[in-house]
DNA sequence: TTGTAGGCGTTATCAG
DNA sequence: CTGATAACGCCTACAA
């Protein structure tokens, strides 16, 4: 049997008796073409189940109004519900996304952007700023516009919709030091590739070596986010040196993955250790108690950066933008038990 | 200014000083060129940072060796999983994925499954079964393999991968009654468009009918999928008729929420009232008290769909697989308490 | 091993 | 308002 063929314009413009010109205005600007005209083509195009080839549209057009996304997982609420609100704004105005995930792996994410380009996205959403130089010249290259988001830095090279993490670890561990906690761990997110849990656990080291907290009474150990390998994490630190009486966690799942161990352990939280998390997803309301977490806004963040490549894209000069964040007290974070 | 323009294969071939047919051959079957040539070709192709245009690509090539998925949401843990599991097998193989969420809205849905096409994917991944006929004579007309996921029925007009709703929300339902409780009533997820649901919510009637519960002693609910949309529902429940001993929800995050509205309301779980969930996810074990449930195999459910609808493009006959599901006991669910 | 040339499905430009 | 026709960027016989 022969290869089936899907239907095209000139298929349909024979059926229809008219031009292939004419079939491609009915779709495209129906306003320019006759009543009559206009619905016998219609017809056609909905009997031969006609659907344009995409590939071809935006060879001849020189544009495909979609835009891309590189984001390291769909897998983190934080991602997904950004990107919804992301979505959201380009579709309202009449554009569409295309994701792809990096699963936090540097070469993979060259690679997703690269497939993101070569299928024709018009502006480019990524998270973050820690990727090689390399990258950004080819995106200078192919004068694709792009912001990077879920951080801000104080550099002009870039376009940031986001938050500084540095500054807001830097405040959740004054807060940790106002309750009267002066013997802290970390377990924070890998940091390597990662500029965002990077700058959070910079930000935390500097507010405590500010406040005078000796190194010998701050550890870290990095963990993936998730539950399991926060739990191992939170017992590798109670099982070195003197156990700390607060722990201050990268994000949300971080922050749970301790509470449950901790108390699985038999360790009551507050009571026995103080937690605090990051991000304030769902998932630290459900957990009991309640995670003192950071709040960040993930869906105005998604929107704003929808927002800003939309102005990009019509020449004007993206400006970044910073929004701001605050801690949300729950009951995970207590003063130490003396 | 001049709009810019990416470099072509035939920008490289000029700068290379050879053929577009050859620069084609170095970038998709080195072997076939010889070694001096390819690499003064890769030189200048990385020197004008080159990426094929994959319109023209497919347009020529006709295929793109993408599979497309339409999902309801991102935003919930069980597509993210299974998602992230149809992808690595689809990678794995040298092939992409372009994914697209539909809301939960039927038009919509259909609108994606368009644009997926329209994009060139070879195949589709859809959730469930409940669609306009219409949509199917479409893909048929196309010829697009399709599987349909995290449902399965009876149905032979259908590929299939996926699991029984109706068959496990009738175990639960049962495991229920075994427990001693004999009012119960449901928070389903919106039914409508949603086949999942349905199934989940006919599996529980029909088990409770079949155990004798009387219509008056069984009470349904329905609510979007959201940790406060199902507080408020518990609510409801609790302000009508007479209390009931247990709560079947329709997912983990129903689950999750009738129990954080529960002990808001100071009513404990399972002591004053028990309460069940679907799917397994990390939430269920998260809250306190863990939430007993349906345990699905999302990930292995992604790997086979994936699976199948290879074989599919391959001029197999896809078909059918269902898997199978099994509760999980945690807390949430004891005998009532008289 | 390399080059030539035709065609893939649309849009856009220009005449009628 | 409608119809020719030339791109658009790449692949792939087929030839050399």
């Amino acid at each position: 049997m022969e290869k089936f063929q899907p239907p095209t314009l000139e298929d349909v413009a024979r059926k229809a008796a008219v031009s292939t010109a004419t079939v491609s205005r009915c779709l495209s600007r129906p306003g320019t073409v006759r009543q009559a005209t206009r619905e016998r083509v219609m017809q056609v195009v909905s009997e031969l189940g006609y659907t344009p080839n995409f590939g071809a549209q935006a060879m001849a057009a020189r544009r495909t109004n979609t835009i891309g996304a590189v984001i390291p997982t769909m897998d983190n609420a934080i991602f997904a519900k950004g990107l919804q609100a992301f979505q959201e704004e380009i579709s309202s105005r009449g554009a569409s996304l295309l994701v792809a995930s990096s699963s936090y792996k540097k070469d993979l994410e060259e690679k997703q952007i690269r497939a993101l380009i070569a299928r024709g996205v018009d502006a480019l959403l990524l998270i973050g700023d820690d990727r090689d130089e390399e990258i950004y010249e080819y995106l200078a290259k192919r004068h694709i516009p792009y912001v990077l988001a879920w951080n801000h830095r104080k550099a002009a090279s870039h376009t940031y919709v986001g938050f500084d993490n540095f500054q807001a670890a830097y405040a959740m561990a004054e807060r940790v030091l106002q309750h009267g906690h002066r013997r802290i761990a970390m377990i924070a997110g890998i940091t390597e590739g990662n500029d965002r849990a990077f700058d959070r656990r910079a930000g935390v080291r500097k507010a405590l070596s500010d406040h005078g907290i000796a190194d010998a009474d701050f550890s870290v150990v990095e963990c993936v986010y998730s539950i399991d390998a926060a739990g191992d994490a939170f017992e590798t630190i109670l099982g070195t040196g003197r156990r700390p009486t607060a722990v201050i966690c990268g994000n949300d799942v971080l922050a749970a993955g301790a509470i449950l161990r901790a108390k699985a352990m038999g360790i009551s939280v507050p009571g026995g250790i103080s937690v605090t998390g990051f991000d304030d997803i769902e998932l630290s309301t459900v957990v009991d108690p309640g995670v003192t977490t950071v709040h960040v806004p993930h869906r105005r963040m998604g929107k704003t950066a929808a927002t800003v490549l939309f102005s990009a894209l019509k020449n004007r000069q993206p400006k970044s933008r910073k929004l701001e964040t605050h801690i949300i007290e729950r009951q995970s974070l207590a003063p130490p038990a003396s």
